[in-house]
DNA sequence: CACAAGTATATCAAATATGATATAAATGAT
DNA sequence: ATCATTTATATCATATTTGATATACTTGTG
């Protein structure tokens, strides 16, 4: 992993430490987060499409700051609200599980 | 939906309430919580061909108890412990997206 | 430039999910 | 039927996730 990538995860919150450190997360955890990712990216490509992000977190019964941190791959957000948001964006299971299957 | 069916989700701790209430649900809702049965029952399924309980739940850094409620979708658990189960099964995200998708 | 609309960041109290522990119930082998 | 193994249920202190709020930053439009 580039030093460039650690960085920008670490930014996000995840605790990646050092490249080092890094070597130590299992693949079950890097999957993941790659997991979590993907579906913030994809959350924020459907999202641009018809609303605001203030418009979804109403949908959502959430707040702007919150739709944001999921957008922007935050550690703090959970799988759950990631799909609670695709849901609220009219995403199918289908194009859910399109998403996590894409990945790795 | 029928009143067997009502009875089983309110034993796991889904707030089905009474039937009438459960017409409130949103289409949303009423996706998130299939698809965390469909993990939860596709666990189970996986953890039953390899290992017991204890054993996942060590892999998992988690408790058997704690297992036992995921594969029995037990509403105090979260689709990210049902994810992260399934990885330790050795799920790829491949087959996790495949059970997600094939809901709704 | 000014101004508005949208997005990002910080903080925090409340809600929810967590692993641990104890223990009961179920399952199955002898 | 006994006994060991496995699974289910109950409780709980702790940790994480939450929506809310305030506010800063960015972007685009006049």
């Amino acid at each position: 992993m580039d030093e460039a990538k650690r960085k920008k995860l670490e930014d996000k919150g995840w605790k990646v430490g050092t490249v080092s450190e890094f070597l130590d997360l299992t693949p079950e955890e890097t999957t993941l987060i790659e997991i979590k990712l993907a579906l913030s990216r994809n959350l924020k490509e459907r999202r641009q499409k018809s609303m605001t992000q203030a418009e979804l977190a109403d949908k959502l019964h959430s707040s702007q700051p919150r739709v944001a941190k999921a957008e922007n791959g935050d550690a703090s957000v959970s799988i759950e609200l990631l799909i609670r948001a695709m849901l609220a964006t009219g995403a199918t299971p289908q194009e859910i599980g399109q998403v996590i299957a894409q990945v790795g």
